[in-house]
DNA sequence: TCAAAAGTGTTAGATTTACACCCATGA
DNA sequence: TCATGGGTGTAAATCTAACACTTTTGA
């Protein structure tokens, strides 16, 4: 038995998942009631233990898979949370993480099945313990690196359009984007490429569908 | 006794410092020898167990308080790492923070009473476990942050020149800086102040000093 | 025929980059 | 007097931001 630092005291350590979702041209957010004292019922994120035969990482993509069935979604940490009573009940330090999904590409029937629900960014309740301050750390996040990371790219189906595309920017970013100076920079930095396909469910005259270009930034889902 | 969570196995969390200081016109780590098992004797950042009192945070002020006696240095989080097996002893989860230090502001002999030692960035010897990374991740950060955070007043002294203030810029940044255009746009965010003082130690022309025109910016040290 | 979303260029201003010489002084 | 680092301006190129009308088609 090793007892190297045996002097110190231990913590538990935990991650929560701050999960994404783009629908109906806004952000949502993941969240389901806490299904264990304390705090049970209260609105909270999804998290769970690190266990001691997986990374933190591994937990967070764990946790993750155990709430969507969804393997290798985009997923980043946030930060650690480690305030001394951030957790009413023992000392328990947290490491955040990002994730996002592609809505529309999955039923809701195992979100349902644990009790999730997606929520409006805008419409939060009150959640539990500090998670929503790590909800804000995610959002700021998100902003920072929306132009050097696959994000939009884990928001949206395969097949999207230019309009569907500046309504995600827009939503991270929380401003109105220019439409015509949006797609002049899309079109700059080879993101997306046109499809012959057409997108008539939002409007009469319909919307050429475009896809991302880099392949790399395709996920597999199991 | 608290037993909410008695399922679920405690770890070890620790903090690691990432201490960063400017001299000689380059970029500097504190390291030291460990000096605990295992990897006693291999070169490391300085860190230390969180305790039971106190944040995460707080916890990384205390190691960089008792290595160097100072207080309220600029310090950030830079991330948690989590690996099963990052610390060959037991299982640790480490939270590693950037600290910056006004190296020539303060004497060395509580350094060296720890056995710390500033070494170049560019001639790092061999680190424990997955300090090397951290450094990585550390350098990445401050090279985002450096135009939005106090990160340049944090290194150098109350009064410094241009050139100096450049040259912390190109070890940050790890590339050269083109003077004029460097001044103008010093010049232009208002970040500094001219004095009235001319530092001659470099140059038989002499040179201005000037200070950092935000108060906020200015640490108070014990 | 009209309502509703798709699609498309130009111009002014701001920002960024490249670039070279004189100044002041101590040795 | 000369070697050394300090200090300064301009012009071209790039990027950003503002702005309005035509197209298509289903209802």
């Amino acid at each position: 038995m090793t007892t190297y630092y045996s002097g110190n005291t231990k913590a538990y350590v935990a991650v929560d998942c701050i999960i994404f979702g783009f629908d109906d041209n806004k952000l949502k957010l993941m969240l389901g009631k806490r299904q264990m004292d304390p705090g049970r019922g209260e609105w909270s994120l999804y998290g769970g233990f690190v266990g001691t035969d997986e990374s933190v990482d591994e937990a967070a993509h764990r946790v993750l898979y155990e709430l969507t069935g969804l393997k290798n979604l985009y997923m980043r940490q946030v930060e650690a949370f480690g305030a001394v009573d951030r957790d009413p009940g023992e000392r328990v330090v947290s490491i955040a993480y990002c994730a996002l999904i592609k809505i529309s590409d999955y039923d809701h029937r195992l979100y349902e099945e644990h009790g999730a629900r997606w929520v409006d960014l805008d419409q939060l309740p009150p959640l539990y313990s500090d998670h929503r301050e790590m909800v804000q750390k995610a959002i700021t996040l998100l902003r920072k690196s929306i132009n050097s990371e696959p994000i939009t790219n884990s928001l949206l189906p395969d097949y999207f359009t230019l309009t569907q595309l500046q309504h995600v920017y827009e939503a991270i970013l929380g401003e109105n984007i220019d439409k015509r100076n949006f797609r002049k920079r899309i079109m700059s930095i080879d993101l997306v490429e046109k499809t012959e396909m057409i997108d008539k469910t939002t409007s009469k005259r319909g919307a050429a569908l475009y896809c991302f270009r880099d392949k790399r930034s395709e996920q597999h889902h199991i």
